[in-house]
DNA sequence: CGGCATTTTGAAAGCTGTCAAACCCTGTGG
DNA sequence: CCACAGGGTTTGACAGCTTTCAAAATGCCG
């Protein structure tokens, strides 16, 4: 029941690694279709990028919310805690993704790296003043938003529905998706995140985790040529088993 | 396992039971926060006031997304259907709630009343045209789009992490403090909502649904003097069961 | 090679689900 | 006024899926 995996990294010294703007490429945010190119043109002076190294902790839930991100690079966590130590993990993060929407004082929520990630980082009252004179900027928001609203009510019907078999099925079928979207390899695809991250976002364990990896393997709708990489064999019908 | 609970009841005929914007009480609208008077007085012209019976549905998912609704009296329910039937409630909303938030060609979810419902409808394509005029606003849309996200993730927790026993607790924790932040009456609580539409939230069965009520009354938190009021005995008890 | 973390597998327990029946309340009709 | 029907709620008994506890297997890295 209890799941202390309390995460004992230290937070990133939000200072320490930050570089000057010119350093992010921003075309990496076009790419993934986040902002337009004119867009990116008018944020860029306001913009800096972060690095962080796998389990660096970009902010944590309480945390004052100050900044805004995109994620440039690599993979980023997002989790709540609950006083015991249980967990839940409310989404996974890619190059593209925005991070920290929550137009609230705190952020409600922690993220932290899962690999070595590169973020553009946007101070908030700097881009709320600059928002005012991007009229359309805050209708981008407000889609964003309410696209992550209509994931969020996706995952909802997966944590209260679905069997551990239709909960994997679908993580492996929206990742997938997500990485086909990038424009990133989908095929042998990679699993940035641990057995336990996936456990803590399906609100299954490690050892369901784990067995239904192996059922799906004997299913012969995926293979396993190594615990973080997913080939589809069968992929439609993994989208069946997935019960959308 | 499958939880075939189709609706039945007819689409409520949009044109049917439409009256013309003077009838609805915007004040209504104020008190609960939504909004201000000032945009009460801008938006008045193009809202449209709605009644509905219970059971009526306000729009089906897939339905095009024309319209923004705020809850003006009255109880609906929010919900998502499987494939096979199984149903996954996604939120209740009350007087002063706004619904349809997601600003795609669709709506994502079904939304239904629960009680005699009364509705303020904002045809989207001339919201959006009004809100160019209002930049502060689509700044509140955006909050209170923030604020669904955040109560969404507080969702997911509960579902992915807490036992039978702490969704109920939580539930009933969160409906009272709804009730008091709308100035409603909170302690003995009415329960608009069947206990299926309680399992469908909670990601449980009618049947653990009923125990737990059971066993939170044995433990003498709450007392049900009707199957739909709930009495608070030991408010901090319930608190701490919820284990937020 | 050895140590350590992660993943996988096994066995048993437990919480919640399933199936079934009783109970309760309300509305209808004799 | 009472009998009856019907829907919702509660309770009981049992099954099953997932968890828990434990240990083996695998992979990584010094």
């Amino acid at each position: 029941m209890a799941q202390q995996r309390i995460d004992t990294s230290a937070r990133l010294p939000a200072a320490g690694r930050a570089l000057p703007c010119a350093a992010c490429d921003v075309r990496e945010l076009a790419v993934c279709g986040a902002l337009r190119p004119e867009e990116l043109h008018r944020l860029a002076p306001i913009l800096v990028t972060i690095r962080c190294e796998p389990k660096a902790t970009v902010f944590y839930e309480g945390d004052a919310a100050d900044y805004l991100f995109n994620v440039n690079k690599g993979a980023v966590r997002v989790s709540k805690l609950l006083a015991d130590g249980r967990r839940q993990v409310t989404g996974f993060l890619f190059p593209g993704d925005f991070l920290g929407l929550a137009f609230n004082d705190t952020y409600s929520y922690t993220a932290e790296a899962i690999t070595k990630t590169q973020l553009c980082r946007f101070k908030r009252a700097e881009l709320e003043r600059l928002l005012q004179s991007m009229p359309h900027m805050e209708k981008r928001l407000l889609e964003m938003a309410s696209n992550e609203l209509a994931t969020a009510q996706d995952q909802m019907m997966l944590l209260g529905r679905k069997t551990a078999r239709e909960r994997l099925a679908s993580f492996l079928v929206m990742l997938r998706r997500r990485a086909e979207r990038r424009g990133q390899a989908s095929d042998p695809l990679d699993l940035p995140m641990s057995r336990g991250d996936i456990a803590d976002y399906l609100g299954l364990t490690i050892e369901t985790v784990s067995r239904t990896f192996t059922e799906l393997r004997k299913l012969g709708y995926i293979d396993l040529p190594e615990a973080n990489r997913v080939k589809f064999l069968r992929p439609t019908a993994l989208e069946d088993a997935a019960a959308q």
